[in-house]
DNA sequence: ATTATTGATGTAATCGATTACATACCTTTT
DNA sequence: AAAAGGTATGTAATCGATTACATCAATAAT
């Protein structure tokens, strides 16, 4: 039961030429209803597809599309990756996918990625590109088929969608005031990403309109992950001017900072509140639930996806003057957050 | 700056025909060391890619695999993709997703997903297949290039490659067993599950092995969420004979029927211990840190892949009798499981 | 010296779908 | 009735790489 039929078989079977068979299948309103009709049972009948990559040669397209993880191991991307799949399913694009961290030392660039991948246009999680990078994706002529999601470059004007992550700090930290806290610390996320600058300015600017103290170790560097939170844990638990609050760059960290605040015999939220970023799946069952700031991942995926078949569709250049588009957060208040013990 | 390099561009400025081109790339040991080397260095002057749609047309290949996945949402699947994305970046394959959830509704089967992405072949993470469904395969010929990973049919006797499920359970029930615990309960998977089935299967040979007790209302009925911990927490406090541990099927269960727990008023592990399967990212850093049996998932993920590479390259009837490939399971002791309280 | 053998490279058919252009037929217009 | 226009369909060139087969040169065998 080999699959060998050809449009060919499928004209020959209904009687018609190569091209009406194409067209029924591209331009069908070009047909008679009757010769449609024929050609359609003839491609029902032969269980005829279309060879892809016939197709694809003679009309210079992909039909597909990369996502480009810096990470693929990282189960926050799965909800982005459920969006972007979503959204290309429905609109007759294949989805690639390719990891950037694994390799890393293989020396391939990232617009490496998107040559050889032979798309038509890709979707770039990651944010920790070089200038140098981006001059490649010019130099190369695919500029105008690439969007940013998530993250984003720091300067570049590339299309991009991203949440925003100024509101979302500062709805973490008028949060946190509003439940009476004025000593509010914050855990960043890794020093050169754009997350942690975005994240760490909103905070900042909050904390100033509030008015609240400042204190330069208040600020702990992290780098989103589990262990960094455990890390600004033992800072804080030694600190002899303890913040009341912590707001974490990322729900990992939080998870972190609490498992080892708990450990050393602080309680959350009664001795000291936790608030988040992200909302992963587990935040709202984790002990204490996690206060948070909730990203809509699969509206951030689903979004890229949309705007990056608009670039393609609408032509080089179309991508070039785009605005970020940016997707609302929202804080979910849970149990890490409470009043601060008088 | 337009990629419009083909190799007849590359064989001009070579001097030698596009056949000596393709052969400096796919058999550059039929060349001349002088040839090849002035190939070569025409294929970097000139920024030459091989056109895929063109050499697959000829070649009747792909070059690439899908991923089909039950619900690429789910943070589990992360891991497997990456282990798979990474083998295969290695070998030249592209890797497709597609996400079946999403789909469910639009009359879209299995063998549709192979047959529309046009792939050499294909890794199902889906073992809710029908029979029917696998049928669909034989029937179009593409039975031979299809690994199961994680999950599997039921009767089938397509390649997999899983993780030992029933050894994972035996050793979740030794483990409470040796810390004292008799009155052991378990939360399964869904219903219709192999997993659900095989891990039920281990836990109840294990009990019966070390002879413990049997009381049906301590296997309680999940469906591996976060949910279903929580309503298995509920029907536990409220028994009059309490087990004085739980077995769960998945992580995520383990997390909400700790939260219920804990919500409850039953604390783990001092009133009750709770082991969970999967040894998700979190589990290390919940509180109390998980006790679970790991799963690698990032081995079965390149396990998988290679197998499946394996079937593709020794062509059909390769994967037919192939067993079932057995990934081993770890033990990992943490914080949610202790001698029971006296 | 002639033939056979091996090795390196070139020639050109081929994969299957698309689409510009050509053709044939049918209306409508004058 | 002839011309013009429109509509439906067919013909065949084309996309770019691969590879069977042909060719040619160089070496080995007789």
């Amino acid at each position: 039961m080999a699959k060998n039929v050809r449009i060919r078989d499928v004209a020959k079977a209904a009687g018609v030429s190569t091209a009406t068979v194409s067209r029924a299948l591209s331009n069908p309103e070009l047909l008679t209803e009757s010769t449609r009709e024929t050609v359609f049972s003839a491609i029902h009948a032969t269980g005829y597809r279309v060879n892809k990559a016939a197709r694809n040669l003679r009309t210079r397209q992909a039909g597909a599309v990369l996502v480009l993880v810096p990470n693929l191991g990282n189960p926050f991307f799965s909800k982005i990756l459920a969006g972007v799949s979503e959204w290309f399913d429905d609109h007759g694009y294949s989805v690639l996918i390719a990891d950037t961290k694994h390799h890393a030392t293989a020396g391939k660039l990232p617009v490496d990625y998107f040559l050889d991948a032979q798309v038509d246009g890709m979707i770039c999680l990651d944010g920790t590109l070089s200038a140098e990078d981006l001059k490649q994706f010019e130099a190369n002529g695919v500029a105008d088929q690439i969007v940013f999601a998530c993250e984003w470059v720091h300067d570049s004007n590339l299309p991009s969608v991203r949440s925003d992550n100024l509101q979302g700090a500062r709805l973490a930290v008028r949060h946190l005031y509003e439940l009476g806290h004025r000593k509010i610390a914050h855990v960043t996320g890794p020093q050169d990403n754009v997350l942690t600058h975005v994240r760490r300015q909103g905070m900042l600017e909050e904390r100033a309109r509030l008015d609240l103290p400042v204190r330069d170790d208040w600020i702990i560097r992290g780098d989103f992950s589990l262990e960094s939170g455990r890390a600004a844990a033992e800072r804080i638990v030694e600190m002899e001017d303890r913040p009341s609050a912590v707001f974490c760059a990322s729900d990992q960290v939080a998870f972190g900072l609490i498992s080892t605040l708990t450990a050393r015999g602080l309680r959350v939220p009664e001795d000291i509140s936790v608030v988040g970023f992200d909302d992963i799946e587990l935040s709202e069952f984790y002990v204490p639930a996690l206060t948070t700031i909730r990203q809509d991942r699969h509206g951030l995926g689903a979004n890229a996806a949309s705007l990056l078949m608009e670039c393609l569709e609408a032509g080089p250049g179309a991508g070039n003057e785009k605005a970020p588009v940016l997707v609302d957060v929202e804080l979910v208040v849970r149990q890490s957050s409470a009043a601060p013990r008088r």
